[in-house]
DNA sequence: CTGAAAGCGCTTACAG
DNA sequence: CTGAAAGCGCTTACAG
């Protein structure tokens, strides 16, 4: 018990040198595995290290090499699956390439995610994946291009940026999923996302700071426009950022002149939301309203009916982020782009036609 | 483009001492908050840094420092919604105490355990907390309470290692829930785990590795000892690994002489591949059976039936462990103890008298 | 209050 | 193949 109470220096490469009788140069060297050494003295070194416990100080060899072997991540919200998946895709990605992943959350605000940035700046990672919580306010991801450090946007995209972003064809899963509610005869949809709410309503679509967000919402107007259904704006609701406020966002939407019998839930934490909404409020799925939601969440396969669901490969997304980031790391020459990865439609039980 | 493509030198203190006129020492004790400078030789440091965008190296800093301000963290699988809200725990706790966190998962495989720990240490992390996925084969805890690193172990405990533990109380929680379904008339249960199978059955509860899952094991076989139900070990089942491992344990169990009519899933993954083995058999609980998961998952709720779970607080536990940790790393002086955090059980429509 | 020097534990040329 | 020295960017005594 007390020999741990004392926190002691730990064992370095001088002591493993003086143990093993050779120069600092000739231990480092074979304990950190470059330059040439006789096997004869490298055994000699590696029975010194072994008895000694030596563990090689990573911050010592980062300040010397300038590389830390780190990959930084800001995501929105660990606990969100769509997050937790994608950051299983680039933690394989970077183990597979040798680097280690450390998370930061921002929970969706410009500030946390600015200081989120500045502490894996100053931890000197050697990447930077981020989930931009707004695409509007990136002073801080303008510094970080210009402190040299890889950076590749994820779920979302910053075009003037000039920067790799990882998404998902939004703008195609939301025309594909509202056109299946659409040609199964619905006329009255709605848009439902946990976004902060825009004071006002929504005006014009091309404010929206998110830009997943934005493209969704566009996709879903256009078919909804398409179909000649009016004032599609007003179909886009967001504020459903927790239980409460989903349910006094789906009372308020059925509570209207024309009340939507379909619903598109923007991810799967929303989607949850709306279910039980739905359920507090006594209405049944599909028959009184139809929905879809983003996102092949585990809940949606075991409700009754099991829910519709867009499926965006989330973990193929992180781990190509991950690549990417990797590659741009090690000066891959490629140009900047963005990479979509496509999404499909998961057709389970939660649309019919507009019933009663 | 090209600003970004070389990796420019960062700006050091002595950059900015240089713009600003002072000596490095001066600038480095404005920038690092410490010391004593006149107010208006700070301001003219504090100008030239917002000019050179300095921001400060956190490896140089804790290579003179001694300290990361990083808190290493092992989970099974932050996949697993119970390790994913433990590490927000974690992470609310760390960050409230000036700490940063950076995960690693071991897949509860004692390998990848061992390197995760050895990379942590190698970052010279202010503390771990880990979850060891064996409670035999701890040389490497042992040696990471030699290099005085301190250490908590989550969700299970290992005594002889004479370290903090924060779980929960396992083994009252298994017994409660097996003693729920008891009293309904229940005969026949099991309890199905996803550990790896031990080959050829289980002969002794003390064998079990996982000392959460042992303690459950033992409280389940008390509640069928104490009720006087014939051969409780073999009504402990393992190897749930995945849905189609589950869906065979599952076919195996029922296809028995005397098959279970209630079922005690050891983790919620586990419980919702109970969940779709007994509706893809065409099953219905609780009527033909009757089921209690462990961890309030959001699942949980909106399936038909919902089902009645142990909720474990594991955002609670994760906390605890973090603030733990934290004592441990500022030598609060605390004697090495087991916290245990409680459990309660949620009646939901899962569990009804065995029918028919 | 400010500065010059040493040191943290490695790696990296540079000699021999 | 092996060693002595300088340097990475900070902090920490030690002087002045």
């Amino acid at each position: 018990m007390e020999d741990s109470a004392a926190s002691k220096r730990s064992v370095t490469v001088a002591d493993v040198a003086k143990a093993a009788k050779v120069s600092k140069a000739t231990a480092a060297r074979v304990l950190g595995g470059y330059g040439v050494v006789s096997d004869k003295i490298k055994d000699q070194v590696m029975a010194a290290a072994a008895a000694l416990e030596y563990r090689p100080n990573e911050l010592a060899r980062s300040m010397s090499t300038g590389r830390s072997g780190i990959i930084g991540v800001v995501v929105g919200d660990i606990e969100n699956a769509f997050f937790s998946l994608a950051v299983r895709g680039i933690s394989d990605a970077a183990r597979l390439a040798g680097y280690n992943v450390i998370i930061a959350n921002s929970g969706e605000k410009l500030d946390a995610e600015k200081s989120a940035v500045d502490l894996l700046i100053g931890k000197r990672v050697d990447g930077l994946i981020v989930t931009p919580a707004r695409c509007d306010g990136m002073d801080h991801l303008h510094h970080v291009r210009r402190a040299g450090v890889p950076l590749v946007l994820f779920d979302r995209s910053i075009p003037e940026l000039g920067v790799d972003a990882v998404t998902g064809d939004d703008r195609d899963a939301a025309i594909t999923a509202t056109r299946y509610m659409v040609d199964r005869g619905h006329r009255h949809l709605a848009y439902i996302s946990a976004m902060d709410d825009e004071d006002g309503g929504l005006i014009d679509t091309g404010r929206i700071s998110n830009s997943a967000v934005r493209e969704r919402v566009e996709g879903f107007v256009s078919v909804l426009k398409e179909a000649g259904l009016p004032n599609p704006l007003c179909s886009v609701r967001f504020g459903a950022t927790d239980q409460q406020q989903t349910d006094a966002v789906v009372r308020r939407l059925l509570s209207e002149a024309s009340p939507p019998t379909a619903l598109l839930a923007s991810d799967s934490l929303v989607g949850l939301r709306i279910f039980r909404s739905l359920q507090s409020l006594g209405l049944s799925i599909p028959s009184d309203v139809s929905m879809i939601s983003f996102l092949d969440a585990d809940w949606t396969s075991v409700t009754v009916p099991p829910i519709t669901v867009i499926d965006q490969r989330v973990y193929d997304m992180g781990k190509l982020a991950g690549e990417r980031l990797v590659a741009r790391i090690e000066r891959t020459p490629l140009a900047v782009e963005r990479l979509r990865v496509g999404t499909s439609l998961v057709v389970r039980g939660s649309v019919a036609a507009p019933g009663r």
